[in-house]
DNA sequence: TGGAGAATGAGAGTCGTTCTCATATAGTGG
DNA sequence: CCACTATATGAGAACGACTCTCATTCTCCA
């Protein structure tokens, strides 16, 4: 929308209660949506506009301090970036999720990309099963 | 929301011009959102509703025909079942895309998966990064 | 302590997607 | 070939996540 010059991260970056609220609900680590985020502040006591929620974890984003992940619906989980790069393995009927990591395809990533010449190559991969409980369970209807 | 055994799917599934109207568009081959493909659709002359091409999109996907992926912000694309299985280099900048087929991939994946416990495994892997175009010009715009 | 400008909150606005329901239509039995 | 019934459709309302606006509050620094 606008064409001004303006800087996304402004000149002094200020602490405030809310945003500090925020990390603080961030530290538990988990994926979250931006309304559970809210969601927890509130139940915590905490009186944080929706907005801000928004506005810091894209200020957080674009600092590279939090890492994002989409649901099928199109919502957007948010979490604190963990220091190792890594994906996930999610069972998708429970939700279950386990942690992979993997140098082979970081690697590979890096080829294929310098391969057709691109660079600053970032990549996100998801992987998706049935979790050893939910193989003999009934593949139940669910979302997500 | 009902509490009626309602199958997902009827019991006669009936061909409609819209739904052929929208096979038809599918064939071009590229990911293109709902909205798009409706776009299409008027624009070749045939009339269907917006609801329709999200209606008969939804069954396509749930019988497998038709492949979705999702953008940064969140809107869906669809695209009729490749045939062969491939991943997606995309310039961040220009949304130039590549695609990528590898076995490194597909093998590593299924062990990974396997190694874990997990059957049924499917992944869904997305590179970015600056194409040769792009990275001399300047990071202008956003967006997707 | 005072001031400048960043941050906030409440609510309106945007946009993709889904739901509602009256109407049109495909496919079937007569 | 026609009537009938369940499915499909269209238009618009509704919904949910997210963003924007703007008046007000608060941080930080001198």
């Amino acid at each position: 929308m606008s064409t001004h010059p303006e800087p996304t991260v402004p000149k002094t970056p200020r602490i405030t209660k809310q945003r500090s609220a925020l990390l603080a609900v961030l530290q538990e680590g988990d994926f979250r949506s931006a309304q559970d985020l809210h969601a927890e502040l509130s139940q915590d006591g905490e009186r944080v506009g929706l907005a801000t929620v928004y506005r810091n974890l894209a200020k957080l984003v674009d600092s590279g301090e939090v890492d994002t992940r989409m649901r099928p619906d199109g919502e957007t989980l948010y979490r604190l970036c963990n220091p190792t790069h890594h994906h996930h393995l999610v069972c998708r009927n429970c939700g279950r999720t386990v942690e992979i990591r993997s140098n082979v395809i970081e690697q590979w990533a890096q080829e294929v990309t310098k391969a057709q010449g691109y660079t600053a190559q970032e990549h996100q991969l998801e992987l998706t099963g049935l979790c050893p409980a939910c193989q003999s369970a009934p593949p139940q209807p669910k979302r997500d």
